[in-house]
DNA sequence: TCGTGCCGTCGAAACGTTTCGAAATGCGAT
DNA sequence: ATCGCATTTCGAAACGTTTCGACGGCACGA
């Protein structure tokens, strides 16, 4: 492998030469430069990883902890890995990927040695070890997902809080008076994950203070328990009309699936809204309005806030994603409009 | 962060025998050892990445290629992930994460820098431009799955011409004469992913090798394109009893779906074995007489094979793990038993 | 003609580790 | 008492880079 050294001498110039050449760091006679670009094609250089490390500030990597829990849904925590090191790489860095028990002892074993510059949280929950740990680290942090306890850290989410408002206040203001809501699946919400009890105590305190009526139940993510889950909310409000799912894509598919097979039209007989979904609602049948849960804007603007504290120009706070409602025809007005 | 100065000046002793007493390279006196175990503990020390980079050999870091094509289930992708992730650790290896376009490029930036001792790709295709890239790099690297071309390569994956075997005697042995495939997405045979095309052709060759009748069809993941394919077969075959799934769950769940629609029950009519799944069949109904494709297996042994390249003491070549047949009721006897 | 300052380049130190060769020590055998 | 050997420890080089300070040459103004 070519070294720093072969480059110079094939360029005729010395090593720090061909430093300052590659970094920019110092201006360069372009008679030279040219001559030591040719000859770091000609050897296809590439600077020594370990080197740049040990000497330079940067290690250009990053950690990715991103424990995949049972109840997520895989291909949203996909949607996410994948925005994150993509995301990464705008800024020339790598992503090392932490998972299972990994995302906790990983973290410090890649962080205590100066493998990462910097690292991302994914699926944290609300009282999650591994902020404590970002906080005795003291290594530049993004954490994707908003626990408890944020003192000291820099947190990105879909404002749920506000996902929430948005889908009541869409159906009261159609004139919908009986609401449902159909949840993740129960152990989601006992494991303390973070966003699932954000968006249905939102939802439940907005429809409090409309003064509407509301029934919620998780959903198990097999048949039976989606089967259940209808149930449970057509039995608990016998007017209702309009449906919120906040629930994963094969969950809101099988929902649909029951409605159907019980002769309920939507949005006919009921007005159905999907709530912070990662994909695209128009394989559904029918497509769902949706409050998309972007995955690429969360990790975009994480690895963002994480450059950021590399600059030393950020301070720990937590930022609030905007949510927006797509019409796709799953709500007409209901019985007080 | 404390270095191993700090820790050979807190044990009293030089740093030689603080990396010799960690290495455990040279033997070192117990009283000795045990001063350094305790000021490395005292100072939560941990061997900087990038020197040990610089100077040893190895980085300890591997890059995973590992796109996320369109057609591909997410799930499953995942699940290879995870078991590449979890096997490297148990070699104290760190996975670099590659995906997408920089599962290419990227891999020639990482490998070019000495940043990765080794290389594992995903989800290969039949003429993939990374299987020469990785004979050019001429760093150890194991395929998970199996290019046209395997010249110089170690690769390894599920025997998928056997396990089509398997599935193909298993319905000829009951009895079944008349057996259909419903197979991936047709954008997945298009692109040249490389087990679907292994699969099929070689159910197609065993099944004129035994006399049996067969009709293949592609199903594309909507309900409509899966109907559609559910149709081909049937239409192709009016006395079909024995139906392979080579597809992904949904499609296997929908196929479940379409068939009980259609007032076919199984096993009674027809005996159906799922293919290839990487996840347990049980939440099917009814559940499926399946063949696992073993993504801990694969990634487990790709790690094994890349280690015993580190050592030196290994030849390129291609490995098949041996499938196997799970019995969960969803095949009966046919006409002809 | 001689300073003064800028531009382009160079030499050398430093980063933290691993590892080779050798020194120091203790011990038994001669 | 001396030698040789084994055990334990140490010093120093090397890995490839970045970066600081410095130096030579050149143009400019005095």
């Amino acid at each position: 492998m070519a070294n720093i050294h072969d480059v110079a001498r094939v360029a005729g110039v010395s090593i720090s030469t061909v430093s300052y050449a590659l970094s920019g760091k110092r201006s360069i006679a372009a008679s030279t430069k040219q001559r030591i670009d040719q000859a770091v094609l000609q050897l296809d250089y590439r600077a020594n990883a370990g080197a740049r490390m040990l000497k330079g500030a940067r290690t250009q990597i990053l950690a990715l902890s991103a424990p995949l829990h049972a109840g997520t849904h895989a291909p949203a925590h996909m949607a996410f890995v994948l925005s994150v090191v993509t995301a990464a790489r705008l800024y020339d860095y790598d992503v090392l990927l932490l998972t299972q028990d990994e995302a906790t002892v990983g973290l410090r074993r890649v962080a205590r040695s100066s493998l990462v510059d910097g690292i991302v949280l994914l699926d944290v929950s609300t009282a999650d070890p591994r902020t404590d740990l970002v906080r005795e680290l003291g290594l530049p942090a993004t954490v994707i997902g908003i626990p408890n306890d944020t003192a000291g850290l820099t947190c990105v989410d879909l404002d749920f809080e506000q996902a929430a408002v948005l889908a009541v206040r869409r159906l009261v203001d159609l004139g919908h008076r009986e609401i449902g809501l159909i949840g993740q699946a129960p152990l989601v919400y006992e494991r303390g994950s973070n966003f699932p009890p954000r968006f249905r105590d939102a939802f439940l305190a907005e429809a409090a203070r409309l003064g509407v009526t509301v029934a919620f139940t998780p959903a198990a993510e097999e048949s039976a328990g989606v089967r259940a889950a209808v149930e449970h909310v057509t039995a608990a409000l016998p007017g209702m009309t309009g449906l919120v799912l906040h629930c994963n894509e094969p969950v809101q598919s099988m929902v649909l699936d029951v409605l159907s097979q019980r002769g309920i039209s939507v949005p006919n007989d009921l007005s159905v809204i999907s709530a912070c979904s990662s994909f695209s609602t128009d394989h559904l049948n029918p497509p769902l309005d949706v409050i998309p849960l972007p995955a690429d804007q969360s990790c975009t603007r994480a690895i963002e806030l994480t450059m950021a504290q590399f600059a030393g120009d950020a301070e720990p706070h937590v930022e609030y994603i905007e949510p927006t409602y797509v019409e796709l025809g799953s709500t007409a007005p209901g019985p007080h409009r």
